[in-house]
DNA sequence: ATGAAAGCGCTAACAC
DNA sequence: GTGTTAGCGCTTTCAT
């Protein structure tokens, strides 16, 4: 009934209840030594009260944040979603919190996201990738809190990590297509400067062309990542005209290869009849496009889960330095499958 | 070449420049007047010292943390993606920084989630449709901030809202299939208790339906939003099953349509030659699968940028109860054309 | 342009 | 099981 002057505090609630601010603090934590009834008397209080406890206070005092602060290229891929849904999942286990932030692929934007990131004293900070800037490298080396470098192993890892090598998975699916019989195998990818873990895709491709002493320079590069559908058709239009004669297609992500599959739908060219084509990152579309796409798995979802457990244990004490290694799954399906 | 007891803090820099704290506060905040040298040198020393700005600290005195809270369905969601996306941006203009939640379409995660982000004292809370539970309502009701109810016209909106109607936009699409002659109309969708905006655009299927006298009954419902790719080919068998003789197949979202057409695909039938297909969303793949999916574009981004420029505009006094309805816009394309 | 004092709301540390 | 005191690191406020 009261015109809610200011938000209600631990001392107004003591005051109502007529016990110090402190039982009060006391009474909202779950483990906490509080006669059953005097604390039974404080929730009340504060439910009238419509009081909400202040994190910002809290943290400040107990120098504890309750956030991970989290860093990766996009919001908007299935990939980095699943990541983040299996990290988020792991650290509410603990209550904590995840402080996202979005480098759009751009080392710069990354160290911009990472200093302010740091600002809200998270108590552990996951990037993706290995590669940052020299300023942003220092930011996370002297930085006190656990750093979790993922998606990537790193040439120098800063701290910890939970990855797999982009560029080895690369190599067996090339493996499998010259398994297959293929010879003439293309790459289609992005403008491979900005994103890392496309770079390395792209290197897998050339070094295990190599390997097999095949050509490894029908490569299509088409804008900045992330690769679209729309790119991957695009790229797929470019390859027909440029390398006519190619019989696999490897692409950097399901969705760049499942619009290089619908480009060949468009035209009436059969898929596997004419090309094989295989995509990256085991994608919800190519387990029910037609064909269905063969990829590799990469479980993005546990890379997080394992991060969040790993992050954990560091903050318990039980782990002191971890490095995980993911071993992403090749997985065949129709779109490389002879007809 | 010390080994870091402990992080710095301003006196630490102050102690280092010879001013004094309050000196060095002014020195980080750009517009604030300082001498010039003396915030060269307060930078230099901070950037020695290895200096992070603690916002929590900073937060505290001032009362302002800089957060806006948000929470969506699902993190793996395009769409979602697009606003907070557009949201973010709006937003980083002024510095503020984005706290995400998921809710798994479930209203009740949906109270504990907007509990837990009221304790971090955001200034504004950006929460997606119009339906929660009781005690969420109340929260929100009693949190002393602006109250943004997003991607829904809310029928008792608790502050501001910017959406769209999902049952008129669905309308418009029957319109759309019965001014092409069809009559059996059939309707893809989840499990609708939880999703209410799949519920409303249901809803609107059957209003329209009954506005042209057409039966409103052919409704497949498949499994727990959000609606697959996958479920959206199940629910295409099943309609194939006991509806075969179904004209147009209107689908709760792009990836159902996609799933449905694929599931065409696969059986070799053709669309648009058998069966007229449409989907929600306007996702990417809808552009380029083939045929190409008539869909809704509901402008997913611009709700983002609509609610974060309406958001800077409340803090800065300038506005004060605004309500934005967005027009979503049919587009139509080849799973709606006569071949 | 700079400084001194006080305090944001909570909890660590210690007392009883 | 509860209270007292002090202080987390910053910024508001008022002085000069």
């Amino acid at each position: 009934m009261s015109s809610d002057r200011k938000t209600p505090t631990m001392a107004d609630i003591a005051r109502l209840t007529g016990v110090s601010p402190m039982t009060v603090s006391r009474a909202f934590k779950t483990d906490s030594l509080v006669n059953a009834e005097t604390r039974e008397a404080i929730r009340n209080a504060a439910e009238e009260l419509g009081y909400v406890f202040d994190s910002t206070a809290s943290n400040l005092r107990s120098q504890k944040s309750g956030f991970v602060a989290v860093t990766i290229p996009s919001i908007n891929n299935a990939n980095f979603a699943d990541t983040v849904g299996g990290l988020s999942d792991a650290l509410s286990k603990r209550d904590m919190q995840i402080l996202l932030g979005y480098t759009n692929y751009d080392v710069d934007e990354e160290e911009r996201l990472i200093e302010q990131l740091l600002r809200r004293k998270p108590q552990a900070i996951v990037v993706t990738g290995g590669r940052h800037t020299q300023r942003a490298r220092r930011l996370l080396q002297t930085v006190a809190i656990p750093v979790i470098e993922t998606w990537d192993i790193p040439a120098e890892p800063i701290g910890h990590y939970v990855g797999f090598s982009n560029a080895a998975a690369m190599g067996d699916m090339i493996d499998h297509f010259v398994a297959l019989g293929c010879r003439r195998i293309a790459f289609i990818g992005g403008d491979v400067e900005q994103d890392t873990r496309g770079h390395e895709r792209r290197l897998g491709f050339t070094t295990a062309m190599q390997a097999h002493d095949l050509d490894p320079s029908r490569l299509i590069a088409t804008g900045a990542p992330p690769i679209s559908i729309r790119e991957g058709a695009n790229a797929m239009a470019e390859l027909i005209k440029v390398y006519p004669d190619t019989d696999a297609v490897v692409c950097v992500s399901d969705l760049a290869a499942y619009g290089a599959l619908a480009e060949c739908q468009r035209r009436a060219i059969p898929v596997p009849g004419r090309f094989f084509i295989a995509g990256f990152g085991n994608y919800e579309i190519g387990e029910v496009c037609v064909p269905t796409l063969t990829t590799i798995n990469v479980f993005a979802r546990a890379i997080g889960e394992r991060t969040g457990q790993l992050i954990l244990d560091i903050l318990d004490g039980t782990q002191h330095v971890a490095n995980i290694s993911i071993s992403p799954e090749l997985i065949v399906r129709g779109s490389s499958r002879r007809p």
